[in-house]
Parts: C-alpha cells; sequence; structure tokens
DNA sequence: GGCTCATGCAGAAACGTCACTGCGTAGGAT
DNA sequence: ATCCTACGCAGTGACGTTTCTGCATGAGCC
C-alpha cells in the first residue's frame, strides 16, 4: 500500500467534513488532483470540456483553493505590506492623517487591480507580526535612517520601495517622492509674483529628506533673489512646538510678510499667530503651507496649500512594488520624482487693489 | 532508507541557499526539529538551557519561521479583513471618508495589540483576491441585504462581524453599532432647548437601518412633543442630491428653523442653502449633521456635529471579531450598541441675548 | 507496420511547520 | 532490587497545493 493510498484512506474515514479540498474535487469529477489543479489554473495541456467539467463539478462543491497552501507551495502569498512610521503609541501620523489616508486608498485600489492586497503594518509593531505574515513586498512611508525592520526585509530578498527618498544608505528596491526643490522654488515665486518682499519658512529640526531638500530649496532661493533668510525650525513631531514656533516667526524684528509652512498644521498655528499680532492675512501676511487637509479652503480667510497629490504617490508606489515582486522591468532599483500641485487661495493673493477698503499699508510696495 | 533519510539528503546537496528553515536550525543546534519547534513556541517539555540554546542558534541564522507553512499547519493566519463598502470604482466611501480612516487607524491597533494584522479588502474586490488571502475573520462595515461575500465567509466558517446593525437576517457572528435612536433624540431636544420650534431632517431614501432608525427616532419625537414632521429624503450615495435636497428643504413653506442632516455633506450643503436665502446661522437656521470632519470645526460658524466616536467603534469590532476567532466568550453572536458624542458648536447655539445686535425675529420664543 | 510525436492525464515529491506518539534514562517510591 | 513516573528529546505524519516527471494512447509519416 502506497503512502498515498493510506492517506486516502485515512481521509475517507477519520476526517470531520469541513470545507472542500482539491483532492474531493478530483474524487468527484473523476480525474486526478493534478488534473483539477491544471484545469482550474489554466495550465497543462487539457481540452476545453474536461477544463470545464472540472471546474463545474469545483463550483457544485463550493471549493475554494487554500491560500496557505498555495503560498507555501509557490512562494507568493498576494500580499503586500503598508507601512506607516509612528512617532507615537498610535498607527498614524496625526499631522500627516490626511496624507496617509489619501495614500493609502489609492495603494489599494493599484494593488487590487493587479491581484494583490494590502496589509496594514505600523513600523513599530511587535516583531511577532511582522513574521507572521507572509509578505510579498512592502511598501514603507518615509522610512527612517537605519530601519531595522526595512533592512530585515531587504536582507530576506523582499523587496521594498519607499515613499519618499530613503536617508542614509538604505538599500531600497525603487523610490518615489515629489520633487520638493521644484515645490518650494514654486511657492516662492508665487508669494513673490504676489507681492511678498521678504519670505519667511516655518521648517523643521529633523534631518529627513523632505526637511532638508525644502529648507535647502529655500536657502538656495533666497541668495538667487538677494533676500536675507528667515526662518523658525522645531521638531515637526511636536504640534505645540509648531504653534511656538509660528509665533516666534512673526514677533521676529525683521518679520517676514509671508511664510511658507512646511507642515500640516502650520496653516491653523500661523493664522493663530497673525491674529496675535492683528495681522490681517493676506494684506500684511501671505501664508501657505504644505498640507492635504480640506479644511484649509474652509478657514478664514482660506489657506493656499501644497499637495503633494499622495494618490499619485500610492499608485506609483504600489505599481513599482509590484514590478520589482513579479521581476518585470530590469532588477535595478528605480528612482520617480513626481510633481506637486500648488492649490492657490486667498490666504497667498493681495485682494485687487478696487475692493480694498483699508489705508495703505506700510510695508505696502512702493 | 526512510523517506526523511531521502528527504534530508536532497536537501543538504541540491538546495539553493534561500532562507534559513527550521531544519537548518536544527541541524545547527544539534537538536531535532521538534526541540526547535518546542522551543521556539514555549512548548514541550524543555530545560530553560535548551531553549536558551536554540533561540540563540535561531537568532545566529536569522531564522524566521515561514508564515505560510505555520498558517498551512496550524489554521490560523494571524490576519483580518477589513471590508468596506463600495458606490464606485473607490475602495472607499467619499462621503464617510474621515469615518473609515479613523475607525480604521483605531481597528490596526486593536487588531495589533492582539497579534494580528489588518487587511483591507473592499467588497468589490476581484473575487480571486478575496480567496487568495487565508482571513482567519473579517471586519464588515456597513454589509448590504445579501452581501454575496459576506454569506460565502460564513457559509466557510469564517467568523464575520461587522460595523453597524446587518440588514435582513445577514447572520453574522457579531455586531457593534451606535445608539442611533438616542443619538437623535438627544440632538432633537438640544436644539429645542436652544429655541428652535420647528426642527426639519435631511434624510436618506435608501432602507439601511441607520436611516431608517434615525427617521423613525425623529418621527417618534415629533408625535411625542407635537411637531408637524418637515423632512426631505435623497439618495445618499450622490452628493449632488444632497444638496438640492438640503435646498428644498429650506424653500419650503413650513421652513424649519432648526434642520438635523443625517449625512455627512449636509452641513455644507444646508450653510450654503442657508446663504442663498438669507438665513443666517444660528439665529434664523439652526444646524447639526452628523459627520468627523473636523472642518467643521473651521466653518463660519462652526457646525455642531455628531460623532459616532468611529475610533470606538473599531476597537469594539476587532475586540469582538478575535474573541470570535480565538473561541472566547461563548460562541453566541454578540450585539453592542455604543453611545455617540454630540460636538455642540456655534451653528446650534443661539448667541447670547447681549451679543445680539440684530433686530427681533417674527419667530422670536414667545 | 514500426517509428516518432503530440496529447491527455496520473503519481508523487516537495513547500516548512506543528504536534502526536514514543523511547530511553534517571530518580524516587515501594 | 524493582517498578513507576517524570523528563528530555527524536521521528514522523499530516496541512493542501503546485509541478516535475512519466505513462499510456492514438495519429501521422515514411
Amino acid at each position: 500500500m502506497t503512502a498515498a493510498g493510506n492517506h486516502q484512506a485515512s481521509r475517507s474515514t477519520g476526517r470531520r467534513l469541513e470545507r472542500a479540498g482539491i483532492r474531493d474535487v478530483a474524487a468527484a469529477a473523476g480525474v486526478s488532483i493534478t488534473t483539477v489543479s491544471d484545469a482550474l489554473n489554466g495550465k497543462g495541456r487539457l481540452p476545453e470540456a474536461t477544463r470545464r467539467h472540472v471546474r463545474e463539478v469545483a463550483n457544485r462543491l463550493g471549493y475554494r483553493p487554500s491560500a496557505a497552501a498555495r503560498t507555501l507551495r509557490t512562494g507568493r502569498s498576494g500580499l503586500i505590506g503598508l507601512t506607516v512610521t509612528t512617532y507615537g503609541e498610535e498607527p498614524f501620523t496625526f499631522t500627516e492623517f490626511a496624507y496617509f489616508a489619501e495614500m493609502a486608498r489609492a495603494a489599494t485600489s493599484a494593488a487590487l487591480a493587479r491581484g494583490y492586497a494590502l496589509v496594514i503594518l505600523p513600523a513599530s509593531s511587535r516583531h511577532d507580526v511582522w513574521s507572521n505574515v507572509a509578505l510579498d513586498g512592502t511598501v514603507v512611508i518615509d522610512p527612517s535612517d537605519h530601519d531595522p525592520v526595512v533592512t530585515d526585509l531587504l536582507r530576506q530578498g523582499i523587496p521594498v520601495v519607499s515613499d519618499g527618498r530613503p536617508t542614509g544608505n538604505l538599500p531600497v528596491s525603487a523610490w518615489v517622492d515629489n520633487d520638493h526643490e521644484q515645490a518650494v522654488l514654486g511657492i516662492l515665486d508665487h508669494l513673490a509674483d504676489s507681492g511678498a518682499r521678504r519670505i519667511g519658512l516655518l521648517t523643521g529640526t529633523s534631518t529627513d529628506t523632505y526637511t532638508r531638500l525644502s529648507t535647502a530649496a529655500y536657502l538656495d532661493w533666497c541668495r538667487r533673489v538677494g533676500q536675507e533668510p528667515v526662518y523658525e525650525a522645531y521638531p515637526a513631531h511636536d504640534p505645540c512646538a509648531g504653534a511656538v514656533a509660528a509665533d516666534r516667526l512673526l514677533a521676529r524684528p525683521d518679520r517676514p510678510d509671508a511664510v511658507y509652512g512646511l507642515f500640516d498644521p502650520n496653516g491653523t498655528d500661523l493664522l493663530a499667530a497673525a491674529r496675535r499680532y492683528g495681522l490681517r492675512v493676506p494684506e500684511d501676511l501671505m501664508l501657505v503651507c504644505c498640507s492635504e487637509r480640506a479644511a484649509y479652503a474652509a478657514t478664514e480667510p482660506p489657506i493656499s496649500t501644497l499637495s503633494l497629490k499622495p494618490g499619485r504617490i500610492g499608485t506609483a508606489v504600489v505599481q513599482l512594488l509590484i514590478d520589482a515582486i513579479e521581476g518585470v522591468g530590469g532588477g535595478r532599483p528605480v528612482e520617480q520624482v513626481m510633481p506637486t500641485d500648488l492649490i492657490i487661495r486667498a490666504s497667498s493673493q493681495r485682494r485687487p487693489p478696487r475692493a480694498v477698503v483699508s489705508a495703505p499699508r506700510a510695508a505696502g510696495h512702493g
């Protein structure tokens, strides 16, 4: 008696009747396991009649292939991780909430369209959770310098694509990022065009690429147009520090008449600070900040924002990752730079003179 | 020569050196596979010295147990699905975006704390994606009447917990929902307390439980206090229809002096409609709507909202689901009703008389 | 008519883990 | 001295697929 014979026997007798397996289908259809597998997966050399018959029987038995077994055998799970950096206990960063939500939405769509599903895995999760799920690849948002999880994944040969240029020399498989320099230059030009004479920057103290590139672009622009830089830096992960920094920036003797804030809450913080100093927006102070919040369209006045288009980023990141998983397009690292969108609202446009009733300001252009 | 012997031999020779398996650890540690498994999983009867040694070797080899193999063997994947109903192509409903985002955030946290990860799976996803991932259970948000995916999962014996009472007699394992009647009654009482004489309702035409219960509670309240109901219903999934319905409601001869809108965009829609008719909020018209949008705190005036506390719901749903998966707490269906939060802002509070300069209104309380 | 070759399918070996069974040994009880 | 038990570990069979290999059968060709 062969091992297979033993197996069949034990199966037909002592088994509690759970889901139908491929063996059950094979038996019911009067064919072999191989034939069932081939028929359902469109492989092998089978006449259409056999395929149809097998499909029919499988359907009748309500057969669902075991994802676990398939994954074990093929080495592919069809799952990709979505890792989001965390600052506290909670999985998402508060300040980047809208960004993440939109990005995740797009990523989910893109993954689904190619037959993959997304698993949400905060970087801070317990290690056992990470190793408990079979991932074909991972998207990681703003990986920190030498992220242990990322290096671990890469060492296992699992592709990792990052949203945001990786800092240090984290050897990710590919990355997607916005053109931050271009974005900052565009904003500064826009503010200057609107009549700003001295443009300030609210930036961060951390060394991540976004902050670095944006600040560098600002300093560069200042040098080019001959403006003395006016900026305050604060730890971006601390919301209170942001409000304080906004206040400090407007309290300076060389107070700017326009400010760009690099982080999501800067808009409201700057608006509040402006109110405290009796500055009208945009007459006395023009504002732009980088944010995805729809709420900035409804503030008084509405605040111009730089959108990083997280949807586009999410889609691109997933496409790149799946390409890497499936071995499409070489195997070399890919770098993709995406444009941003400047949404111009009232806060960065001086009202047309005809509607302005207030007295001309001293700082007004002369 | 035994089969195992064969196996070992083929392994030591022709295998391409990928990740270390449990066998490699066993060999390196000089123990059996069983011992490795027991040592790492805290089972069996092993002295602490052996456990430590095995752990050490495993660590040195960078051993990561194969999630797929473990899932296949144990029947547990540690994955739970998060299904969200879709109206269009995109995975999330636009009008419930903020709700979903917050709910998903909390659900992710709760799942992670118990060693599970969340997989995002829109209900409309291709069937092959669903059957390609081994789920221990699923959270489904607002399941429709006889959702084929849900019934399919249940037939497979996979626990399903729903956010929102299931319509029809969908036999979910458990559900969590807000106390919608209580919420509506609370809002109506609040508006009446603030001086509203005729409270209108903006509701939906669909038959989901939320709409049904809320509308019924409204009608009930009207009957009790002796007010003639004033409401407009529209297909909630169509944002344009919402704006039209808001307009219609304010155009009626028996125009209400306060309105509660059941859906997220109703606040802005009603505000816009009020402006068109020259109605001041809250002096001429008080507004409340059900929404999680933070933006309603920054509108002019800020709009009172009913928060369903999606975070609490998400946590509860996941706890219930994992309890069901792990067989905790009987196996009987559980129903859990959660309270809501009414966030009172300017739109539903008549300004204190001292600050009001405008002429007394005809509808003023007599 | 024997040869090759394509066709249609069956057998069986993995994939890597967990858990059941079982076996030898040491130490305490009788 | 003998038996019993607890201990520490090894062997091995699933879990349910996919896939490589291989065996028949019948058709086409010289």
